[in-house]
Formats: structure tokens, C-alpha cells, sequence
DNA sequence: CTCTATAATGTTATATTATTACATAGTGTT
DNA sequence: AACACTATGTAATAATATAACATTATAGAG
């Protein structure tokens, strides 16, 4: 049966490889990653990666169609997540998000929404870029 | 010369069918929508698409890959975007972004960001639906 | 232990989304 | 007319994601 805490054996290899990366890694780079690992076909990567989102280990970035190793425990039970952006060196890093997942979430009571989660992405120039 | 005002034929005959569906709609479904008006392969729809949304006209959902027309004037400036995502009955609502974007440009200053834009998807049951 | 149900994995094929590359046609300027 | 520039048309292909089905591992029940 699958627990939280114990990952699968594909779980494992493919959030190992997206926890040591620097940046956002795609899908397809993922599976020609662990090719030499024993996964050999899409559906292998696609299936750990939807787990993996579920779990909050990982999250994804809709805007490049990329996964990155979750940054903030707390994610693993909020399940939003915020991101900036460079535009220039495409540096992606979750923000902390307590403050904006309170002022998020309330402004979805005030709209009407039942909220469950967020994901929202901030476009810009980094620090070592503007 | 291309003019903000001045849509090209393309242009018009997607944004037409985009603003006239109640639902984000999918580039292939533009393309399969507009076979009858003249146009017949994907750059055609992508090329109109990408120069509607940086005209800020229309929004891309990023979730899920579709376009919606833009129900806040302002965002011809700002080209940041809120929406509600309902994951019962798929409603997209737009969300009127002023508060919102007043408190999330600040927030994108204090992390030390040059803002220029961002996108914002909340996930949950519209009014209908909770 | 053996049967059975379930979860996980493996594999092939295919669907969906998006872009590259190049050819053609219109538009305005000199 | 010659030129630069924008828009359009077309074919091919790349990149992303899922469907469908076969096989193997695991854990309880009896
Ligand atoms: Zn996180
Ligand atoms: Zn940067
Ligand atoms: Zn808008
Ligand atoms: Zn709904």
C-alpha cells in the first residue's frame, strides 16, 4: 500500500534527480535521465511525477511544463505554491508562501470560492538580473 | 505595420471565437473552429494566439492549456491575470485583479524581484458547486 | 502455504500541444 | 521599380502527455 512517507522505487529514482537539480527539469529530460536506472517509457516518469505533485514532494511549473523539488515543508499539506520567475536567467525559486497563501486564501472566501489550493507564478527580473 | 488597435484578419477571426465561447478553448479547437474561415494549420492559430495574449486581449490558462478573452480592461496593462478554476464544473472565472495586484506587485518587491507580470490559477468549487 | 485482491511496474502505441523551416503574398517607403 | 517589413500559407516535425493492456510484486485472508 502507498504511504506518504514510503516512496515507490520510481518515486524515489525520479525525485532524487529533480531534487538535485538546479532548475526546472521536464519530463522528458527526467526519463532520458534515468534511462541507466530502468525506466524506460513516459508513462514510468508521468506516473511518479503525479505522485509526487500529490504528495507535495514536488511541484509543477505550469508555465514551463517543468517539476521542481518542493522548497517548503509546509506545502506538503497546503498544496499552493508560489514561484518567481526570471525572465532573463530563468531562475525559478518558491517563495515562502505563508503570508501570501493567508492573503490568498481569504480573498477566495471573499469571492465566493471554496478554495483547496493556488498556484501562482511571478514573472520578472532576479535580484542579480534587474 | 501591426497596430495595437488594428488586429490582423487572423487575429480577429480567433479572438472572435474565443470571445464568443463560454469556456477556455484549446488551440486545436480554435483551428478545427476556424477550418471553414481559411485557416488550416496550427502556426496560424498559435502565431494569432501569442500576439493576443502579449496584447493582453486574451489570457492562456496554463493549467490547462487554453485560452480564455480578458474580462478586465485594465489588464492591456498590467498582463497579469487572476482566474478561478472550479474542479467540479470546470468554470474559469477571471478574477478582477486590482486589490490583488496592488498587493502581489508589493509582495514581488519585497523578495527582491522586478516585477513585470505574474499568473494566478485558485483551484476549488465555484458558488455553484460548494 | 495457496489463493486472491491490489498496487506497482513495464511496454507499445497513440493523442495532444507546439514549433521549425521555408515559401508566398501584401503593404508602405524611397 | 526596388526594398524592407509584416503577415500569411504550408509541410513537416518536435515536445508533451495519456490510453490501453500485460506482467510482476506485495499483503492479507483462509
Ligand atoms: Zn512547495
Ligand atoms: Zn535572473
Ligand atoms: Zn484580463
Ligand atoms: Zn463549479
Amino acid at each position: 500500500m502507498q504511504r506518504q512517507q514510503n516512496l515507490t522505487k520510481n518515486q524515489k529514482i525520479v525525485l532524487d534527480i529533480i531534487e538535485k537539480s538546479t532548475e526546472p527539469l521536464k519530463a522528458y529530460s527526467i526519463l532520458s535521465n534515468v534511462k541507466k536506472k530502468g525506466i524506460n517509457a513516459p508513462p514510468q516518469v508521468y506516473r511518479a511525477l503525479d505522485k509526487l505533485v500529490d504528495m507535495g514532494k514536488i511541484h509543477k511549473i505550469e508555465s514551463k511544463n517543468a517539476f521542481v523539488a518542493c522548497q517548503n515543508s509546509n506545502c506538503k499539506v497546503s498544496k499552493a505554491a508560489a514561484f518567481s520567475i526570471c525572465e532573463s536567467c530563468e531562475e525559478v525559486t518558491e517563495i515562502d508562501n505563508s503570508k501570501i497563501s493567508k492573503y490568498l486564501s481569504s480573498f477566495a472566501d471573499k469571492i465566493g470560492m471554496k478554495y483547496k489550493k493556488y498556484n501562482l507564478e511571478f514573472f520578472g527580473l532576479c535580484k542579480k538580473c534587474k
